[in-house]
DNA sequence: TTTTATTATCGTAATATTGCAATATATAAA
DNA sequence: TTTATATATTGCAATATTACGATAATAAAA
């Protein structure tokens, strides 16, 4: 085998590791505090400023985007990333609901 | 190429991603669930629990062991897991800097 | 000591992820 | 329309990750 089984797991357990995979990767960890640090929408500077290649990182504004934490507006040629923060701060939630969940004093 | 160029960011940047990355497997999400849910610490009837094959649990186990989120003790036998509290309010902060630092509204 | 139960490690197969060059697409400018 | 600029997509190479069988290591029990 060597895949994740995840049949196996809760669809709560699914997307909450899904959430943090699309997290667990400094590019996008850094893409998102430029976004963030751009107080109004700026666009592919994000190529000149990450290290990285525009496919490269045309990809990952893509996986942030499959999960809705920035939007993307076309605006002429240029396309403007946000962060959005309805989604964000449903998934600061989430996170905070499983960490106040699962803390427990045991050993 | 093909593998993540951690180089190009902060040392922050690369601990907050790797430490997403071991919350980023839905097995490792149940375990620690699951062992939260023992009040008192409770060994490898994780392996039954858990549909998973027992070096895979081991392994799992492993990597959250290798980030302080739990500890391990050695009882007889059997080892005794435990959710690293100290540790777990430490990463729940962490993220929770990172969101609270990068919400800003843009568009 | 031998046996048995528990956990860890090794080796390997099956994906998944990261990154980039090449190229396609889309839109503004000339 | 042609050209230039910005972004997305495709295809591929280089790892990384997940899972498990086989086996080793450890310690209690017989």
């Amino acid at each position: 085998m060597g895949v994740t089984k995840s049949q196996i797991f809760t669809d709560r357990q699914n997307g909450l590791a899904a959430t943090f995979r699309v997290l667990a990767n400094p590019a996008r960890i850094a893409i998102l505090e430029y976004i963030a640090s751009q107080k109004a929408c700026i666009c592919n500077d994000i190529v000149d400023e990450i290290g990285l290649a525009q496919p490269t990182i045309s990809q990952h504004l893509k996986e942030l985007k499959s999960i809705d934490l920035i939007s993307g507006e076309i605006e002429g040629k240029k396309v403007c990333y946000c962060i959005n923060l309805e989604k964000w701060k449903e998934v600061q939630q989430q996170l905070n609901t499983f960490f106040d969940k699962t803390s427990f004093i045991c050993c």
